[in-house]
DNA sequence: CGTATCTCAGGCGAACTGACATCC
DNA sequence: CGGATGTCAGTTGGCCTGAGATAC
């Protein structure tokens, strides 16, 4: 009967925060992305969507700052939306630097889906929680994340 | 009187608890890291530090699953502390595929400094909180990470 | 034989930087 | 002119896989 065949993590390492985040974003990240992944999408997409439905039509460089999201690979997440369908890609003829991105209707179709996805993640995600307890954590980590604010630097933390 | 110069993140993504997770993950991360890397050190060698400090001598592998860095990568954590004279590394005589890994005592000095600048994080990371409320969140992010067991797969998450 | 250990050689995705041409 | 925009190229660090040599 060896019963210890389980090489548990040392105490002084178990408790610390910041390494249990690292595990908890890790886990979610896959809950999420694993969801999305089954459907040909990611994360960005929908953040690109959501800040569209929400705010309206936007330039790439301010839908970058909405998302969090960097310029630079803004690009290519506007490539495959609009590859879908789900976004129109057109220049603004007030600003010829710009292009206008706007949600089609099938972009509005996507959205709503994989808004399920992510709702159902995050469900699991929070599982083991309480109800109460799932209230508390997301509003400590909107505490937390909130006063931890990168000041100036360009597009926010992810 | 323009006031709204801020591209705030829509309502819709903001309370998302994967996404605030992953955004105070890399808070957290940066506190962390830039400490350390201020010293020339990184989080793994703490982890290694830790894991030797209180299970003893180990050989690689038993090692990789204390701390969950994959033996691929223990490899160059291990070459870097033995060059500052961390750690020993040993042939074990009894069993010639392993090395037998030995803390030093400059390796128990090295762990109990960056223990202190990586304390010196966790209270920055946690200071928006009340005590309380720090008890609780990591609590609850303890709760989280240890519901959402990997199961099988090799070493576990970060 | 199958399995475990150490090592190296990569892949993949996410965060990030730099540069360039264009236009305000 | 300075500054913003869209695009592309490339870096870095974290997680993870695969394979090979050696030893159990």
């Amino acid at each position: 009967m060896s019963p210890n065949h389980e090489p548990a993590t040392p105490a002084r390492l178990r408790g610390i925060p910041s390494r249990l985040l690292a595990g908890a974003s890790l886990v979610a990240d896959r809950l999420v992305g694993d969801r999305l992944a089954a459907e040909g999408a990611h994360k960005w997409h929908f953040a690109v969507l959501v800040a569209l439905a929400e705010a309206g039509a936007a330039s790439q460089a301010e839908l970058s700052r909405r998302t969090g999201i960097y310029r630079s690979d803004m690009v290519a997440v506007l490539n495959e939306l609009a590859d879908a369908h789900c976004i129109r890609r057109d220049p603004d003829p007030a600003d010829r630097r710009r292009n206008v991105i706007t949600l089609t209707p099938a972009g509005r179709r996507r959205l709503e889906r994989l808004d399920t996805l992510i709702t159902e993640a995050q469900r699991e995600l929070l599982a083991p929680l309480t109800a109460d307890e799932q209230v508390q954590f997301t509003r400590l980590l909107t505490v937390l994340t909130d006063h931890h604010r990168p000041a100036h630097p360009g597009p926010g933390e992810a």
